[in-house]
RNA sequence: GCGCGCUUAGCUCAGUUGGUUAGAGCACCUCGUUUACACCGAGGGGGUCAGGAGUUCGAAUCUCUUAGCGCGCACCA
């Protein structure tokens, strides 16, 4: 009988020292996993970010996951599960010039110092990471620990990126209409803006006069920068215009108006005539270049009116449209001001406004064009089919609709950014660049091609470019390696909904066409987890609940147990320190329960029969049955549902019931009674440390340690407790 | 506009293909402490399964519908 059982458990004195003696043993890593681990099964974590510390999300994801690696690893799995960080470009370089008030002017001339003091505060923020992981259980194997940044992933970006402008899926946009985030001044992708609902007046004006349609806008200042205005084909009130050019002046701006008939013009909106913006709406672009319209930009990167605009050139956006409806006031050219609800767009990631306008240089992945290597389908087909197909399974089911339906109103990729931190693009020109974009200025290539001048554009790549490789990039990608070829694709990708557009669609992308088959089989999606209030946890609502300090305070095992239960998938869960004492108290109850069992029974000879009685078998058969369905629940994903069984069976049947009677047995019970409830509750508390294991590994595999077995191992690698994952002690 | 969810006990949520008296955790109430555990045990109260209609021998579960809440995408002249 161990001392330490006397005692409560206590989970601080335990956790470290068992973490130590599971990296010790080698178990993470599948290589080094005992002989009967054959059938290879993988998983990728999603990497962390570098920015800060670990959020609840991270723990959610780290205890699901560990759960089902370690249950794997029991089923006799030869179990890989990769761990890494993500150097989240945008995101940490962001939060980098706001923690260290330093301003990207100051670096102006030097960049590549800014981007080491980046790294270096990404790199000690990874530390912090690494370790808070570890504190979690999670038996990721650190000996193949990647980082979205170093070396061996920028060989792959690099290939991927060559290899698929050479296929022709990425292009540069020759001012092409990008995002353009006023505040972070960068590009960014359609995915990465938000809306925000906002009630703003409508304008119904003239331009002039003499202009026959009124038009309606909620920015009259962008009007500066119309060149036609378009009319359905078949409105009879426009039909007469059709063809003619205006040339009148707005706002002292010369513009010349030309009224064309487009099918996508609603005739029932509005005045039924929309004024084409060619330089600052996507929706216009297309119209312009049906039309071979003119286009001029009007509004600069730093979101002011440039000198095409006339008198409001240098004046803000907001100033300028003060400006301009003051002058249709004057001039009454107003017909109506209304107030409507009006979707406005913000970057996600920095909040700030959403300009539309044309930029140079900037690269896409085009999602239409057919790919010979893959027999003519498009990315968007190849997307598609994964999921359609049925090679990709999306848990909850639901979330395959949203994908589709994603994948059905998607347009090409903007990869560029304007950001330092970050995979540079492996693209050269001979500087200074050409004002004509022509066709061959610039090359792709992985090494400064030969010759002097050449200098590599400035830009790097949406982070999420690199996070697409991942599955494969981990394993060593490009190059044809032994882990490659085993682990690939991954078994499971467990992650939560909100990055299934920006991460897990990207890496069905990539790995359709770089590698011609999917990244995993399974995706699992978790939600979000939320405070007791229902609320989003984040730093602003200052409701964040520190997985460390609750770790700290209730064990880690706890922890996880709070995570898992109550959350089903797909559904965002919410948390509160009750729950974590609640399996705080748990982990106290497995261990009084074993230290009853230990102290009541002896070592267990699985070779010797012992005879059961009725009852006892029936304890026995109950408890085997639980197990089946508890194996089911797992294999179905359902680890809310095997949680709870566990914990409603060892506590309320087996501590409760089975044991309480067995006290009668054991104490004044004949030497048959005896030995049969000795047996009884020795098999069934082994047997539950083992199935209770992937969800609280610490305590069990404290007790394990104490268990009186023959020839055991460390219950890691242990069997399921499943009767069909048994092997003789 | 297109699409997807949710509404079950005070709170948080389960409830698989329709099948006895609808479940759990937390909270609450009563009783109990010399021998695994008060981080405990025994017992208890509490629900028109959002409203309505239908299919069925039988509906929380399937269909339609109303209301409220939430989410994704698109539009946003």
């Amino acid at each position: 009988m161990n001392e330490k059982l006397l005692k409560p458990y206590n989970p601080k004195e335990t956790e470290a020292r068992i973490y130590k003696q599971w990296e010790e043993s080698g178990y993470f890593n599948p290589d080094k996993l005992p002989e009967r681990h054959k059938e290879a099964f993988s998983m990728v974590l999603p990497p962390p970010n570098v920015t800060g510390i670990l959020h609840m999300g991270s723990a959610l994801m780290l205890a699901v996951q560990d759960i089902i690696i370690r249950f794997e690893r029991m089923r006799g799995k030869k179990t890989l599960w990769i761990p890494g960080t993500d150097h989240a470009s945008i995101a940490t370089e962001t939060r980098f010039i706001k923690e260290k008030k330093i301003s990207k002017r100051d670096f102006t001339e030097k960049r590549d110092e800014f981007v080491e003091l980046v790294n270096d505060y990404a790199l000690s923020n990874q530390k912090v990471i690494i370790e808070q992981m570890r504190t979690m259980g999670a038996s990721l194997d650190w000996s193949r620990a990647a980082y979205t940044l170093d070396n061996e992933r920028k060989t792959a970006v690099t290939e991927a990126f060559i290899k698929m402008y050479e296929s022709e899926l990425i292009y540069m946009g020759k001012g092409k209409i990008v995002n353009w985030d006023v505040k972070g001044q960068t590009v960014v992708s359609d995915d990465e803006i938000e809306y925000e609902s906002v009630k703003t007046p409508l304008y119904t004006f003239r331009y002039s006069k003499d202009f026959p349609l009124p038009i309606s806008s909620t920015r009259p200042e962008t009007k500066v920068g119309d060149t036609a205005v378009a009319v359905h084909p078949d409105d009879e009130r426009y039909r007469q215009f059709i063809g003619k050019t205006f040339k009148i002046n707005f706002v002292d701006t010369e513009l010349n108006i030309k009224i064309i008939a487009d099918p996508s013009v609603e005739p029932d909106f509005g005045t039924g005539a929309l004024g084409v913006t060619p330089a600052h709406s996507k929706i216009d672009e297309d119209i312009a270049s049906r039309h071979n319209l003119e286009s001029v930009q009007i509004i600069d990167e730093l979101g002011r009116m440039n000198e095409k605009a006339g008198s409001l050139k240098g004046k803000k956006i907001l100033e300028a449209r003060e400006i301009v409806v003051q002058y249709l006031k004057d001039n009454s050219l107003l017909e109506k001001e209304e107030v409507v609800d009006q979707n406005k767009p913000k970057a996600q990631r920095s909040g700030g406004i959403i300009e539309e306008l044309p930029k140079r240089h900037q690269f896409f992945v085009n999602v239409n064009k057919p790919i010979k290597e893959r027999g003519g389908k498009t990315l968007k087909e190849l997307m598609r089919e994964s999921v359609t197909s049925g090679k990709i399974k999306i848990l909850p089911e639901r979330f395959e609709k949203i994908y589709l339906n994603w994948i059905d109103n998607l347009r090409d990729w903007s990869i560029s950014r304007q950001i330092w931190y970050g995979h540079q693009l492996p693209v050269w020109y001979k500087y200074p660049a050409p004002t004509d974009d022509s066709t061959d200025f610039f090359k792709v290539s992985k090494i400064k091609p030969e010759g002097s001048g050449w200098k590599q554009f400035e830009d790097t790549l949406d982070t999420w470019f690199s996070s697409g490789l991942w599955s494969f990039s981990t394993l060593g990608w490009p190059e044809k390696t032994e882990d490659f070829k085993n682990y690939h694709p991954t078994n499971v990708l467990e992650t939560a909904y909100d990055i299934l557009f920006f991460w897990v669609a990207r890496m069905i992308l990539m790995s359709q066409f770089l590698i011609g088959d999917v990244p995993f089989r399974t995706v699992y999606l978790h939600g979000l987890v939320r405070d007791e209030k229902n609320r989003k946890i984040s730093k602003s609502l200052g409701n964040n609940i520190d997985p460390a300090e609750m770790i700290k305070q209730f064990g880690a095992d706890a922890m996880r147990m709070a995570m898992v239960i109550g959350t089903s998938p797909g559904n965002d869960s919410k948390i509160s320190t009750d729950k974590f004492k609640a399996y705080k108290h748990f982990a106290n109850k497995i261990w009084n329960v074993s230290r009853f069992v230990l102290t009541n029974s002896e070592e267990i000879d699985y070779s010797n029969k012992v005879t059961l009685s009725t009852e006892d078998r029936e304890y026995v058969e109950e408890f085997e049955k639980i197990i089946d369905d508890i194996t089911d629940d797992m294999d179905n994903f359902k680890f809310y549902m095997a949680a709870e069984k566990l914990y409603h069976y060892f506590w309320h049947s087996f501590a409760d019931i089975i044991i309480e009677k067995s006290k009668e047995k054991i104490w004044n019970g004949t030497a048959e009674e005896k030995a049969s409830a000795q047996w009884t509750i020795f098999h069934i508390l082994e047997r539950s440390l083992r199935a209770l294991h992937p969800f609280m590994p610490f305590v069990t595999e404290e007790i394990w340690s104490m268990v009186p077995i023959k020839n055991k191992k460390m219950i890691i690698v242990e069997s399921w407790a499943n009767k069909k994952y048994d092997h003789k002690i």
